[in-house]
DNA sequence: AAAACTATTTAACAAATGATAAAAACGATA
DNA sequence: TATCGTTTTTATCATTTGTTAAATAGTTTT
């Protein structure tokens, strides 16, 4: 997805607006399986993805946890690093070829308290994240894991063509070998 | 708490536009009991705690899951009305008699737009709901039923006195039994 | 194509949680 | 204090999920 549309589906600016955010943005490529991301390490940077798609994880004992999963349009974002410039505690990797769009959370949070609009568009980045976030976790607490599984191909099918089922069973709060249950009682 | 210890926490601000935002907002006294949001109705107004606790709840067949508290200090937000000005899908009960700041939701708006301020407030202001959300994700993710009970306790002890443990158990994702037997358990 | 490696499914048993009902504890109030 | 209503605990059994290990399927490399 282009950054044009990316940033106007956040908050429309007027180009003069959008080009002092599109100035401090360089196109970056990486290969599957890159580390972009690693935890307990202050990001300097929040990306969009162009192309690709990624997933953040952190460790339970000595196992990987799935949190979330980015694709097209997508922001990537280590909060603790973006809010209060303080170490992460998730990695993030490539899960294909990734063109992705690098934004330096210094020269962005300069924007901020220089232009109102920009302000604004921050404000209404995080106020979409956080609803995201806030759907994902009534999901986990309402609903069971097998009408998790079913919501998340509903509402995003090719994700099981593009990410394995280890890391979605994780990302479900499951067990790899639960989520291959579930999958066998659904047909 | 009061409202300029709760708007400076947040990201403080020059009296002048504190003054702004306190403008619009009145104190308001509600007894125990009372239902401040409604499911499926837009909300008009946000809310700070200066005194008492309230609980977020929303319907999953018959029954009610929590999943939110504030006590004094946090903000009461239906989100999908405050982000997007759409119908709400959480009723908030409050638990104890209680004194509330509240916003207008529409002047709240407006200041965005005329004071870079105050939009970079409340930028803030969804930046670390988002945070508190996400942690709330990981730990439903991550942990277990016993290890969230213990983290809530440790976070908030005094929560034991002041909510009945049926919305407790609910907000950790279980049945009040499955609760009872944590707690018997633990001992 | 065979071999090596990785991902997914299946099986068997253990542990955790859910559902329902009854008992006990707690609070409010007459 | 006795009674009524609500909250919490306990008990029992069913269901779901976890754990471990082995079997199968799928991919990559030689």
């Amino acid at each position: 997805m282009e950054i044009n549309q990316i940033i106007d589906n956040i908050y429309p600016l007027t180009s003069k607006s959008k080009n002092l955010i599109k100035e401090t943005i360089i196109e970056i490529k990486f290969p599957k399986g890159h580390i972009l991301f690693k935890a307990n390490k202050i990001e300097t940077s929040i990306y969009f993805i162009k192309k690709g798609i990624a997933r953040a994880y952190a460790y339970s004992d000595d196992n990987q946890i799935t949190f979330w999963f980015g694709k097209e349009g997508d922001p990537i974002v280590s909060m603790q690093s973006y809010v209060n410039n303080q170490k992460g505690y998730e990695d993030v990797e490539l899960l294909e070829d990734c063109v992705l769009y690098e934004l330096k959370i210094e020269k962005l949070q300069k924007l901020f308290l220089e232009n109102i609009h920009i302000a604004n568009w921050g404000r209404k980045f995080s106020e979409l994240e956080l609803i995201k976030s806030e759907k994902r976790l009534i999901a986990l607490q309402f609903n069971t894991a097998t009408e998790r599984y079913l919501a998340l191909i509903e509402n995003y099918p090719s994700i099981i063509q593009r990410v394995q089922l280890s890391h979605i069973a994780s990302y479900l709060g499951i067990t790899q070998v639960s989520l291959s249950r579930i999958r066998a009682n659904i047909k």
